[in-house]
This record gives structure tokens, C-alpha cells and sequence, in this order.
DNA sequence: TAACATTATGTAATAATATAACATTACTTA
DNA sequence: TAAGTAATGTTATATTATTACATAATGTTA
């Protein structure tokens, strides 16, 4: 039976906002655009935030504290995230490779460490970007 | 010939605590102890820590936002790195392994996009934290 | 349904992380 | 030695995230 299905009030208008901009966005430009919504404070947006990466509806990029939604339909819980970083237009794609996160998920490392979980992501140019 | 070296002395100074201490540090952790070194303000320690980074000596723990002595004596640039963190107790070690730094450098995204750097990181419970 | 636990909310204050802006000094190198 | 580049010093401020505490809504179960 899946946990969570329903979201409350605060994570749906957060992950709604997050889903419709479909690209990496910060706390509080979340805050700043779902105010009229009734959401106040910062802590309301981390609050959602916290669960809804929880859950896997969406991934933080580390590197740009920034946050994104999830395009795997099927990812539940995010375990094994993976995504592309553009340093010059800051584009960023989720990457989808079912041998990268076979590889990944199977990695052992030397010191007899259990992992549950791993982030990775790649930096360079996007076609785009590569061009100019 | 190798750019870059010798340090400056503010780099110096946060390179030796890095060093020292041996383990992922924030800024302002690092700020508090080379304050009688005579560095005094943030950005000061931030300079140094973005040329550090640079050149290879430490690396950014992103999820962390701490910093860490590179482990690789070779590492003059850091392109590829990878580490593991407990959850628990917070300790990170650098991954070394060549199959995977050759697996993942050698990884072609498929909107062809050229990647010059990556960073992954591992999550899980180290083996002390897991008998607990 | 009452009691309890769990989850979510609201609000204010503040902590922690990082950069902008500007003036100055030191280091390279042609 | 002049010009360009890199580093420094300093103040202020921007950005990101959490603590603390009170309250309300929801879920569980006896």
C-alpha cells in the first residue's frame, strides 16, 4: 500500500507552482510566487519542500540549491537521482538511463559501505551553449 | 608547466586547516579557526576556498556545503569526484575507483550534451553506524 | 467516540551560507 | 617600468535554511 497519497494543502500548491515552472527554482522564488496563494513564511515552503522530496515528487540540485519536479512518473522515493548541468545557460535535465543507474544502484565501494541512496551530477555545455 | 604553483597566503592558511583537520568543514567553521592567522571576514575564506576548489586542492561537499582535502596526491583539477556519507555520523570519504571515474567520465548523455565534470554522491550508513 | 499519536500549520525570530561593491596592494611579464 | 592580472581588506548585504513555540487538522485504535 503506497504511503502518502494525498498531499496537504501547503505541499500541493508548492509542488503545483514547482510542476508548472518545469525547471529548477529556489525557495524563496517558490515563496514569492505562491504567496497569493496564502503561503507566508520561508518555512512553509521548506516544510513542503522537505516532504515532497521525501516522497519523490521532486529532486534538490545540490549544487544550485535549487529544486525541480521529478519527471520519472514512476519515481516514488528518490534514490537514485542523476542530472545534466548546463555552466553556461544553467539548464538542467534530469537524466533517465536505466544502465547509468543500474551501474550506480550496483556500486560497491571499497569500504563495505551500504548505500541507500546517491545524487550525481554532470556539468559542460548544452548543445545549445556548446554552439555560441 | 603547471599553473598555479604556489598558494597565496590566505589560500595557504585555508588550505593547511583543511588539511589538517582532515575532514569536511564549513566556511565559517574554517573563518572561526584562522581568525588568528589574521583572516578575518568571510569572503576571505570563500576567495580562498573558490581557488582551492580550482585547482584541485579541496573539494565541495555539496549536499553538506563543507569542504575537504582532496585525497588524490595527482589531483591537480577536479572534474570527477565521488564520495560516500553516512547519514548517521556524517563522515565522508573520497571514492576512488578507477572503473567508476572511468565508467562515468566516459558517460554520453543522450541530448548529446559534453560534459567536463561531475560530482556524485553516495549515501548510506558507514559500517560502525550500521551495527548500532 | 474519546483518547492518543502523528502530521501539518502559523508566526516570529534568527542562524548559517554566500556574494556585491569598492578601494588597495602584490605579483607577473612583456 | 608600465600594464595587466591576481590577491587582499573591509563593510555591508543578499541568500538559504532552521529553531522555537503555539495551535490545528488528521489518523489510529481501544
Amino acid at each position: 500500500m503506497l504511503k502518502q497519497e494525498t498531499l496537504s494543502k501547503n505541499q500541493q500548491i508548492v509542488l503545483d507552482y514547482i510542476e508548472k515552472v518545469n525547471e529548477p527554482i529556489k525557495a524563496y522564488s517558490i515563496l514569492h510566487n505562491v504567496q497569493k496563494k496564502g503561503i507566508k513564511a520561508p518555512l512553509q515552503v521548506y516544510r513542503a519542500l522537505d516532504k515532497l522530496v521525501e516522497i519523490g515528487k521532486i529532486h534538490k540540485i545540490e549544487s544550485r540549491n535549487a529544486f525541480v519536479a521529478c519527471k520519472n512518473s514512476n519515481c516514488q522515493i528518490s534514490k537514485a537521482t542523476a542530472f545534466s548541468i548546463c555552466e553556461s545557460c544553467e539548464e538542467v535535465s534530469e537524466i533517465s538511463d536505466s544502465k547509468l543507474s543500474k551501474y550506480l544502484k550496483n556500486f560497491q565501494d571499497k569500504a563495505g559501505m551500504k548505500f541507500n541512496k546517491y545524487n550525481l551530477e554532470f556539468f559542460g555545455l548544452c548543445k545549445k551553449c556548446s554552439v555560441k
